[in-house]
DNA sequence: TTCGTTAATTCAATAAATCCGAACAATTGA
DNA sequence: TCAATTGTTCGGATTTATTGAATTAACGAA
């Protein structure tokens, strides 16, 4: 599994942003990246920030499309893989962006 | 074809707003119908508003989705098709989120 | 070192969504 | 009524998503 891409900032598109966020599992893992932030700000485990009930296949799809997008950072602890959130860099490139998207009531 | 079907605002989803936006044709569209807004705001054909080159049937499905998430609004006039941004209700609903998206350098 | 456990990824098969040419429908003007 | 214009709908090929099963990775204990 080698270790985790990232892309650069300067190649991270809108669109691709977009797209991850489009999908209700992958913004509720981005919530709670972004509420672990502001709490204990560690990073969390991939099922940590996972909907519970997300088969594991599923949920390691939506973290790497995360990741492809720039949007998340993973880093290998043990045998968890711990993610946080780009924010500083997604809010630098994207104003307003996250916080719109994360400060709405999801329906 | 009958007349178009809008969803009242209470029904309209951040889910279905990110995911028709996350689309670069339908996010085209969209830019096209804010400037327009923001100079005449009579509203634009379909294919006034779509990039040049893009199939009509794939210009038509597009613009199906966009009114299905709530995002834009169409009504007929003569043999075209006018549509228009939701825009002061997308931003009641979804504070922030359309600036942030066209505000945004698209890559 | 070798197991056993935990955590996540990759593979492969199926299911769902998208794209777009061709046919169709709606409206207008001649 | 006919032709032209503007979109929509249909159908099939292509692409993308989902997920169970197999695999990889890291660790701790014996």
């Amino acid at each position: 599994m080698q270790n985790f891409i990232h892309p650069d900032m300067k190649d991270v598109t809108l669109d691709a942003v977009l797209y991850a966020l489009a999908d209700p599992a992958r913004r509720a893992i981005v919530r709670a990246l972004a509420a672990d932030r502001a709490c204990e700000g560690t990073g969390l485990s991939c099922n940590a920030a996972a909907p519970p009930d997300l088969p594991k296949a599923t949920m390691s799809q939506h973290y790497a499309k995360l990741r492809a997008a720039g949007v998340v950072r993973a880093t290998r602890k043990g045998v968890s893989v711990i993610h946080t959130l780009r924010c500083d860099e997604i809010n630098a490139k994207f104003p307003g962006l996250l916080p719109a998207i994360l400060g709405a009531v999801d329906v």
